[in-house]
DNA sequence: ATGTGATCATGC
DNA sequence: GCATGATCACAT
């Protein structure tokens, strides 16, 4: 991909197709539901527009500093899910501080295609949404600053176990993890090592919402 | 084990 | 009805 404008346009030129569609035009088959197959939307789309591959905690064209995001929403166009960022490092985080974090890398830049999230629409029927690039304005950047700063200091103190979901207005802290039983290294209220789950930063629902309401005049 | 892509399913 | 906590698949 060599520039914003030419992801862009790409993005915008899949708006309306079908899964099916989509699916067909890379090789792919379209899964009867989502359930054992939960990441599968986001990587049709990855695979349409020639996002790197693999799994690095990167952005998904480094060289555009974008971070591609697909976001399902209902029939009112309401996120139906809050929005995953990356996971949350919870050693060795002496010095991290907001401007070097991977999450306001990870948000700098995101293009934001919106997917027809309605359950009781059949997945290969289901729809592409207009694509819209996005940078957090002011206030945004100071309301995530503000909630990873007070996540960070908790996990600094050794309180990660006491942090659950409800905390952040617009950034929460939750388990990423395949299962249950998956542990990392994290620092405990004595300051010695513990082992817990892994945990992950996601935006919250409400702030999603009110890009998407601002972005294409909802209400 | 840790990262990517997320949605599921249950409790409130 | 909806968010939280749990979970799924796959790459490295």
């Amino acid at each position: 991909m060599s520039d914003l404008r030419t992801l862009f346009d790409a993005a915008s030129d899949l708006a309306g197709l079908s899964f099916a569609e989509l699916a067909r035009r890379h090789g792919m088959s379209v899964p009867a539901d989502l359930r054992r197959h939960k990441g599968w939307v986001g990587q049709l789309l990855e695979t349409a527009l020639g996002a790197t591959a693999g799994s690095q905690a990167l952005q998904d064209f480094p060289e555009l500093g974008v971070e591609l995001k697909t976001i399902p929403l209902d029939a009112r166009g309401k996120p139906l899910e809050t929005t995953f960022v990356c996971t949350t490092p919870l050693v060795d985080i002496t010095g991290v501080n907001w401007e070097s974090s991977n999450v306001r890398n990870k948000l700098q830049c995101v293009l934001w295609i919106p997917i027809d999230g309605r359950r009781e629409i059949p997945l290969a029927q289901r729809t592409v949404g207009t694509a819209f690039l996005w940078q957090p304005d002011a206030s945004e950047t100071a309301l995530l600053k503000n909630d990873w700063q007070e996540h960070m200091d908790k996990i600094a103190m050794g309180q990660v176990e006491r942090i659950t979901a409800h905390q952040g207005e617009v950034l929460q802290l939750r388990p990423k993890a395949a299962n249950g039983r998956v542990l990392t290294e994290a620092i405990g209220p004595d300051g010695e090592r513990i082992q817990t789950l892994p945990r992950g930063f996601y935006l919250k629902t409400d702030f999603t919402w009110n890009i998407i309401r601002r972005t294409f005049n909802l209400d």
